[in-house]
DNA sequence: TGTTCAACGTA
DNA sequence: CGTACGTTGAACAC
């Protein structure tokens, strides 16, 4: 609960000197997670945290962490901190983790390179406490006490993690005999060993103090120390340049330069479940986990204020004379209903406007209202702004209604600005941009009437069209800072129509034959698995890698395959390897169930979604991979198999629906290999593209400087491997195990390529070196991803995400080719019966109306090669058939 | 009952 | 020790 003193109170941590506290305290402990990864340090944080913000209640906070670079003092002071023992083994990785911890409770930190934590606590604690805020510091580094002041308090670690002295200007005095501001003095006097800071001989704390206290300052020492008497004057004399020096170190930077205001450091809000997920993954449960989330449950958001609106909820009768007597301004839109597989349902919807917000219940409407509504909504003179429209489109079509003026989709805005995130709750967001709270008022009180919760509900659906409006305006605002406001209205934006005629279509699925191939699939599992129980001469169940563990390599004693957290992997690539290795045919027959079980099932899901309408409507997800593409979900129409014949006889079962001629499939051949050629610019590779020839023969012979006649398929294939392996940050390891070959020789073959495409390299490097820069890529439309793990200290986080740099641009890239192409396309065709089915990446499928195919081929091909201009074409390849296996390629 | 893991399909 | 996804059954935790 709120303080009664309402001033606000900025809790600053200084996250380095904690965790290492908290690690040393706990180390007998020795906590870890069941695969090895050592908790103490996150552990011990965890809970100093939970005890601080329980106990002190802060408005606001912020931890500061040291980074690895060298910082100012380092530059000063060759030896600053040379003496630090090497960070224990067991404390490494644990600091990824608690930065992962903060950013799952919305704890803000900061780090800049050049300056220590402690640097950047001074300088917000400074500001802080001039803006009128009570400013309490956590920390083990003394040095901090030189902050202390009436508005700013130390809490200094003594030992373990519980036992904290609080420092208060008086309390400094009666702690050291010194003032807060004679602290550094008596620091650079006395040395400190953990910095490295040398000390004068025989001058310790008792020396120093009084020194301090007898001259006031150190200032005032040097300048008189011709006054201090005895041996030790001679020694201070002697080391006067020394203590001049460690004074310039001990004094904290209180103006760094951070591009942050205090007032902004506000916890935000933290989702239950994702804390609840890292606290899994790092195994803390019990008492820690129940106290951290009871303190964080009462903690109070600091939010300006909540959204509110003044909503009428609108009888029947009541909506065409509201709708009339609108402003023409932009409304903020909710709904009430369900969408899905290509359809959907609204019972209610909410309307935000400058004017006020309405409620109309739907399922009332009378003729007028029904009447003036669709108007409304048709009316593209009418700007709205929805949250994640293209479901409500999908409802509102099949109500017989239709939407225009649709001017800014907030989960869409959302998705550019944060594509890192996997979903985009109104309430975050709002939180996020707005700072403020979306608290529904049918959750405020319990006891209500069943009026009263229909009432408090529309109220709600009111509350959230306001904040879709409210959120609108700041969305559009980052977004246009960012350079993406094109990329949302000239692409994503129109997108929503195009994915929703998509959904709607679905397409056609062949029941009949999908049940006799389940069945003949069902069939050979039957038949491996009796099978394999013959062989084994027992019972087991082969879907279960566990016990595919014991019969493999505990009771048949196979030779071990890669270590997996549970055992040895019983994947394709192992199985396939134990099959070579050894005489047994368990393993081969293993792969034929895997093989058959797999294929089963996926025909099982494919019929679980034919619809009543006897086709398979997908839902194309906009909103989740980071890296632009879309996504396909219930079901999945985006891996449905194609590699092996057996694979390929589903893609039969889609089928060209009644009244269509036939099936279209149209896809870019080597779209990402393009795209890389065009953002490195390299000649050569250009130049393979152009060549005539095939693409992976002519880089081959390039590579090897032989005729493209001579290349052979080994060369093909090896070159072939590279080729694509670039795109996907490859590395010689890799490559090498991708064609069996030594590292050596992967190597080689690399230094190869790179020597013909130098530019290749080039261009890679720099596109990683402009990412840490930066922080984020971007592709050929302006479409960025963010990378904070491009300076992690953890060597795996840090290469996965050069490897996502790598892939970003391309992946990226290609995905916004393939969405201007749709858009173009659907433009091109609108006037058509024929119809767009699929989106698979790089490939779109077509329904073909009769006597359009010849029009179809020639206009899809024009829009889908003309998308955009790179450097080298965009080729297109066309397949025509009945079945999708039959027009694929 | 819900969550995680291994496995595997696509581009 | 190659990117991006979604789905599944088994195993596990509650």
């Amino acid at each position: 609960m709120a303080k009664t003193d309402d001033t606000p109170r900025l809790l600053l941590l200084d996250g380095h000197s904690l965790a290492y506290r908290a690690f040393f305290a706990l180390k007998d402990a020795n906590l870890m997670t069941t695969d090895g990864q050592h908790t103490e340090a996150v552990y011990g944080f965890t809970s100093m945290l939970t005890n601080m913000i329980r106990d002190e209640q802060p408005t606001h906070i912020v931890v500061c962490f040291d980074r690895s670079e060298p910082t100012f003092r380092h530059e000063a002071y060759a030896d600053y901190k040379a003496n630090r023992s090497e960070t224990p083994e067991d404390f490494r990785g644990q600091m990824q983790l608690i930065f992962e911890l903060l950013d799952t409770l919305r704890v803000p930190h900061l780090s800049l390179a050049g300056f220590e934590a402690d640097d950047l606590i001074a300088t917000l604690a400074t500001r802080a406490a001039a803006e009128g805020m009570q400013v309490l510091i956590v920390t083990g580094d003394r040095d901090a006490l030189q902050l202390v002041e009436p508005k700013v308090t130390v809490l200094m670690t003594r030992r373990g993690i519980s036992d904290l002295t609080r420092f208060t200007p008086e309390a400094v005095v009666e702690k050291y005999g010194l003032t807060p501001a004679q602290y550094p003095d008596f620091a650079a006097l006395r040395g400190d060993p953990s910095d490295n800071l040398p000390s004068i001989p025989s001058v310790g704390e008792k020396t120093a103090t009084k020194w301090i206290a007898e001259f006031g300052s150190l200032d005032e020492l040097v300048r008189r120390a011709d006054e201090v008497k005895g041996k030790v004057g001679d020694k201070l004399r002697e080391h006067l340049g020394q203590v001049i020096h460690n004074r310039m170190l001990t004094e904290l930077r209180r103006d760094v330069d951070l591009d942050v205001d205090p007032a902004e450091l506000r916890m935000g809000l933290w989702d239950r479940e994702e804390v609840n997920k890292l606290l899994d993954s790092l195994q803390i449960r019990g008492e820690l986990r129940e106290r951290l989330f009871k303190t964080l449950g009462t903690a109070e958001v600091e939010v300006e204020a909540g959204i509110e609106v003044d909503t009428t909820v609108l009888a029947p009768g009541e909506v065409a004379g509201w709708l009339a007597a609108l402003p023409g301004t932009r409304v903020g839109m909710a709904f009430q209903g369900a969408s899905g597989s290509g359809t959907g349902r609204i019972d209610g919807l909410a309307i935000a406007a400058d004017t006020g917000a309405a409620y109309i219940d739907s399922t009332q409407l009378t003729p007028d209202d029904e009447a003036a509504l669709r108007a409304w909504l048709l009316d593209a003179d009418r700007p709205k702004v929805i949250h994640d429209a293209k479901g409500w489109l999908l409802a509102l079509w099949a109500h017989g209604f239709d939407l225009g003026g649709l001017t800014c989709d907030t989960a869409l805005a959302a998705y550019l600005a944060l594509p890192g995130q996997r979903s985009f709750p109104l309430d975050d967001l709002v939180l996020r941009y707005l700072h403020r709270e979306l608290r529904p008022e049918s959750a405020a009180n319990g006891q209500t009437t069943l009026f009263d919760e229909e009432d408090a509900a529309a109220r709600d659906l009111a509350l959230a069209a306001q904040a879709v409006k409210d959120l609108a305006d700041s969305l559009e605002e980052h977004l246009a800072d960012r350079g993406g406001t094109r990329l949302l209205t000239e692409v994503e934006l129109p997108l929503i129509r195009v994915i929703a005629e998509v959904e709607r279509a679905g397409i056609a699925a062949d029941r009949e034959y999908f049940a006799a191939l389940e069945a003949e699939f069902g069939a050979a599992v039957k038949q491996a698995t009796e099978a394999a129980h013959a062989v084994v001469g027992d019972q087991f169940n082969l879907g279960s890698p566990k016990q595919l563990q014991e019969i493999l390599f505990v009771r048949l004693n196979l030779p071990k395959t890669k270590r997996i957290k549970t055992g040895y992997t019983t994947d394709a690539d192992a199985l396939t390897w134990l099959a070579g290795q050894t005489e047994h045919e368990l393993p081969v027959i293993l792969l034929r169930h895997r093989d058959q079980t797999k294929l089963r099932v996926t025909v099982e899901g494919l019929i679980k979604e034919i619809g009543a309408d006897g086709r398979i409507h997908t839902t194309f997800n906009q909103i989740v991979a980071a890296t632009g593409r879309l996504s396909s979900e219930k079901p999945n129409l985006q891996n449905i198999p194609i590699r092996t014949a057996e694979g390929r006889r589903i893609r039969k079962g889609f089928v060209v629906g009644e009244g269509y001629e036939t099936l279209l499939t149209a896809d870019y051949s080597q779209i990402e290999l393009r795209i890389m050629a065009h953002l490195s610019g390299d000649e050569s590779l250009i130049a393979a593209f152009e060549s005539g020839h095939d693409f992976h023969q002519a880089t081959a012979s390039r590579v090897f400087d032989l005729p493209p006649e001579q290349v052979d398929g080994e060369l093909r294939a090896r070159i072939k491997a590279m080729n694509y392996g670039l795109a996907y940050g490859l590395s010689d390891f890799g490559l090498a195990g991708q064609l069996t070959i030594p590292v050596a020789e992967a190597r080689a073959l690399k230094d190869g390529y790179f020597e013909e495409f130098g530019g290749v390299r080039d261009y890679l490097d720099a596109v990683v070196a402009q990412a840490r820069k930066d922080g984020y890529t971007e592709t050929i439309l302006g479409r960025r991803r963010y990378l904070p793990d491009l300076t992690s200290d953890n060597r795996q986080r840090r290469e996965m995400a050069e490897r996502m740099a790598l892939n970003a641009p391309i992946q990226g890239s290609a995905a916004d080719i393939i969405k201007v192409a749709m858009l173009n396309v659907q433009r091109a065709i609108a006037d058509m019966g024929s119809r767009m089915l699929l989106q698979v990446h790089d490939e779109l499928v077509f329904e073909v109306a009769p006597g359009e195919l010849e029009l179809l081929k020639t206009v899809v091909r024009a829009q889908m090669a003309g998308a955009y201009d790179l450097r080298v074409p965009l080729d297109v390849s066309v397949g025509v058939g009945p079945t999708w296996e039959d027009a694929g390629h």
